[in-house]
RNA sequence: CGGGGCGUAGCGCAGUCUGGUCAGCGCGCCUGCUUCGGGAGCAGGAGGUCGGAGGUUCAAGUCCUCUCGCCCCGACCA
């Protein structure tokens, strides 16, 4: 399946290190760097060595596959765009400076693609009219890149990197949804046959555009994103578009509006224990500065139960604004003669204001008096809040918040975001004007749909999740090799030769082998064979006295006995064993 | 971009505060011999314009100024 059928450790271009280097925080940049995966060039900017391009092809053919299964068909696609392209699209400016931009020498400006929508919209525009060929699934493997404000974690968040992305057209949106679950299911299979542990859930769809996407995260303490589940009836989301169910609404009795002196109390944790309430009974301000396009902009305090935070992905999209950034003090006092610490809904000027859901469900509750040193006590949302303000759901949930479908109490987990799927609709088709004729002859938008993997991601992921404190513990399917041969002691001719002969014999059966030849301590062998997390090892040494070789696996450390004529059918079996029950 | 930290041999570091045997240690690398079941021992050896540029000084890894790069924490994404 992938080339190079003859390798020795002695000959492998795989600088491991002893040491941990001191760029690497993460499991997974640590190890890929330890075991020779992987050298930096710049930040962000990786060097795929032979060991771990070999393990990004397999992923790569994992991918293959199950897209080809869905009727994908993979095509090549410059990484140059001009920069007409994004201008057409609108995303020249939208995409903000993420994109980078070049001139050549004529000083036309050109964006290193990001990604694809606008290169494959043109493409299909141009050369399909008809519905007849529809869907067409199109799909790419290759390098894009994001000028990324911080690369990360190595290879996790890079600024080159090569991503697989599947585009799919449709006459409509019947067909694609049915492209999407297509995908769905072949993004499944593929992170299965990765040996991941994952979980999908429902995620804001960003830049990309569109209204449903679902994210592929592996569940992994060093993820970049929080994921609220739920155990109980399977609901999952990102934390950015993550609800929960509410309480029911208050009953009590509405009291009259009484003002405290709260001297110096600005924080929600101060004023609970001042006043000697909970935090659910108070409520919480936060004032940012919303930048809508070029000079549009405006202040906005947005008020939630004292015991959430404010979910920023969630009011910007409510807001429909580019930026949100925390207001300055300049800014605040503009709108509350109080300063920060004393804001309350009742009595700001010029300021939008908007309320989450929890709050309007309380009765009797404590907010900032717009005045120093002052709260409200006995404030009543629905009658003594502004008329004009958003009611809205702009809270973040948290670890034990209720399931907005059962009701049970979810989990708040990090996760690494391997895939990303969504609905694009006529976002592009429209604004790039893709149309193809139906059998009436009317012209219509293709309906679009993209789907996208992280490959190097998707390799750091599955580190992440294995591993032990000796290193990488790849699974079957995507191990750089199956196996490998050592021999003890190499200058021990017997032991060499019959380590050769069961290596030779391997590669005759098509297994990826690799033999450790070189006049090494076995502690320095042993290690090489553990960090690296080939699967299985073949150690050829002081058994052999009575003819026995020994099996040995990654995993588990377990080890068995072979005669030397056996240990190449027990090597086959074994791999195949694994292969299939990851698949299965 | 804001906050924190770091650039001295391939990797990990000491030396910088308090200028003057400070060009050092461990690992790795090369040669030879002896070893060989979880990172072997002995002997010999190669390797650094101390990130870069200015400046202060009799003298600068060491002090000053500027610059470049890298890592970590926050806003973006596969």
């Amino acid at each position: 399946m992938i080339g190079g059928i003859d390798m020795r450790v002695s000959r492998l271009f795989f600088p491991s290190l002893r040491e941990n280097p001191k760029e690497a925080e993460t499991v997974s940049h640590v190890f890929m760097l330890r075991a020779g995966l992987v050298r930096k060039l710049a930040s962000g900017i990786y060097t795929l060595l032979p060991i771990g391009y070999r393990v990004v092809k397999k992923i790569e053919n994992i991918i293959r596959e199950e897209m080809d299964a869905k009727g994908g068909q993979e095509l090549f696609m410059p990484a140059l765009q001009p920069a007409e392209l994004w201008l057409e699209s609108g995303r020249w400016y939208d995409y903000g400076p993420e994109l980078m931009r070049l001139e050549d020498r004529k000083e036309r400006t050109f964006a290193l693609g990001p990604t694809h929508e606008e290169v494959i919209t043109t493409l299909v525009r141009d050369n399909n009219r008809s519905y007849r060929k529809l869907p067409l699934l199109l799909y790419q493997i290759q390098v894009k890149f994001r000028d990324e404000i911080r690369p990360r974690f190595g290879v996790m968040r890079a600024r080159e990197f090569i991503m697989k992305d599947l585009y799919s057209f449709d006459r409509d949106e019947e067909g694609m949804n049915r492209s999407y679950d297509a995908m769905y299911d072949a993004y499944c299979r593929i992170f299965k046959r990765c040996g991941l542990d994952y979980r999908v859930v429902e995620a804001d769809s960003g830049a990309i555009g569109g209204d449903v996407s679902h994210e592929f995260m592996v569940l992994a303490d060093t993820g970049e994103a929080e994921i609220a589940f739920c155990d109980s009836c399977g609901y999952a989301s990102n934390l950015e578009k993550a609800t929960d169910q509410l309480d029911p609404p208050e009953d009590a009795q509405e009291m009259d509006i009484q003002e405290v002196y709260t001297p110096n109390i600005k924080t929600i944790e101060e004023l609970a224990n001042f006043l000697a309430i909970d935090k659910s009974r108070t409520v919480k301000a936060v004032v940012y500065e919303a930048i809508y396009s070029g000079e549009k902009w405006n202040i906005v305090a947005a008020f939630v139960r004292g015991d959430y935070d404010i979910n920023e992905i969630k009011l910007k999209n409510l807001l429909g604004c580019l930026y949100l950034n925390p207001a300055t003090e300049e800014e605040v006092l503009s709108i509350t003669p109080g300063g920060g610490g004393f804001i309350g809904p009742i009595g700001l000027k010029d300021a939008v204001v908007v309320v989450d859901e929890s709050v309007m469900r309380m009765k009797n509750v404590v907010v900032g008096a717009n005045k120093e040193n002052y709260h409200l006590k006995n404030v009543n949302p629905q009658k003594d809040f502004p008329d004009d303000m958003k009611v809205a759901d702009i809270r973040k949930v948290h670890d034990g918040s209720k399931c907005p479908k059962c009701g049970f109490p979810m989990k708040v987990r990090r996760g690494i975001e391997v895939g990303h799927i969504f609905k694009l609709g006529t976002k592009y088709s429209e604004a790039m004007n893709a149309t193809f004729l139906d059998e009436n002859g009317e012209k219509k938008y293709y309906v679009m749909g993209c789907y996208g993997i992280g490959v190097e991601r998707t390799m750091a992921a599955v580190i992440e999740q294995l591993h032990d404190d000796k290193g990488i513990i790849w699974p079957m399917t995507i191990a750089p090799y199956h196996v490998i041969v050592v021999s003890v002691v190499v200058k021990d001719e017997q032991q060499r030769e019959t380590a050769e002969r069961i290596y030779s014999e391997l590669i005759n059966r098509g297994v990826e082998v690799l033999i450790d030849d070189r006049d090494e301590s076995p502690g320095v062998k042993f290690n090489d064979a553990d960090i690296m997390g080939i699967p299985l090892r073949v150690t050829v040494g002081k058994y052999l006295k009575e003819g026995k070789v020994e099996l040995r696996w990654r995993r588990s450390g377990e080890v068995k006995l072979y005669s030397v004529n056996e240990i190449v059918d027990a090597v086959e079996l074994a791999i195949k064993k694994e292969i299939d029950e990851i698949n299965s």
